[in-house]
DNA sequence: CTAATGTCTCTAGCAACTATAGCTTCAAGG
DNA sequence: CCTTGAAGCTATAGTTGCTAGAGACATTAG
């Protein structure tokens, strides 16, 4: 049986975060201690490094709650895992292209700026005219971290 | 002189994020009409395409009042502009980098899932475990968004 | 036994909006 | 002139995924 500390350090999750998750469902609540402390097994310890890893992976934690409760009926279907995973994978993939379209952007503005004053700047000039950009990277889809 | 819709729909911004915008100090007050709506010139117009374009490159909003108050100052040296592009431009590299390694883990993960039963997913195994990844994808920097 | 560290709950804060409620104002049609 | 519907107003609360702080109790090392 694990204290709190000793859960977050052995998955390399803070304390709080271990709280918040218990809080909203992700995690099971913890027995407790004669003196009210969160004692967790070995269950809440693999749970919680397959939400650390997943989140590390980029998953929300919706999804990753319903990876939860899929891998709580390990008789069923992997297919949701499968969409789910392949769900996760477009928008990692949706986002890689976007940022691509970015940093070509950026590299031509940064590149273009000759050091000059403001009045002259490419940064500025090219922040203010979206018709002096090369691509078009308007916000497609919604914007999502990591 | 433009209501608030049809600001919007010029730049290409919701109604109550240009309105969220002002009230932050990004935008300065519009004035208003008899009937107390805001009316916006030429001014906050370009103002308001700066932010939706520095938005859409993935700068903060924090970095854009930087960038707006130098665009205030023209007669001042383009360095300061310039170094917040070269930071995002940073930013953005290290985002595509780690959104390389976790399409590459997301892939594997995808296409070693056979379809059986949960127990024997890949995709639930592979997130229960990271030692079954090929990169390390691990949080390495703080997570912005886009 | 004491001091330091760890844990507890609760609340509030971060970015960057978005949504809701309940009201007023405006523009167009009859 | 009047009505109706869209668009505007303010203010507040919600979103995601935590993080930080206050103030009190528990545990452990010396």
């Amino acid at each position: 049986m694990l204290t709190i500390g000793k859960l977050g350090e052995a998955a390399g999750v803070k304390v709080p975060t271990i709280r918040y998750y218990e809080q909203i469902g992700l995690l099971p609540e913890a027995e407790r201690s004669a003196g009210n402390q969160r004692l967790n097994g070995h269950k809440a310890q693999e749970r919680l490094a397959l939400i650390r890893h997943a989140r590390d992976l980029g998953f929300t934690l919706e999804a990753i709650r319903d990876l939860l409760s899929l891998s709580d009926r390990p008789d069923q279907s992997c297919a949701a895992a499968d969409a789910i995973a392949k769900a996760q994978l477009a928008e990692v993939e949706s986002r890689l292209a976007r940022l691509t379209a970015l940093k070509a952007e950026l590299e031509r503005m940064v590149v273009q700026c000759a050091g000059g004053s403001i009045a002259d700047c490419r940064v500025i000039e090219v922040l203010s005219d979206h018709s002096l950009c090369a691509t078009d990277h308007r916000h497609p889809e919604s914007e999502v971290p990591s």
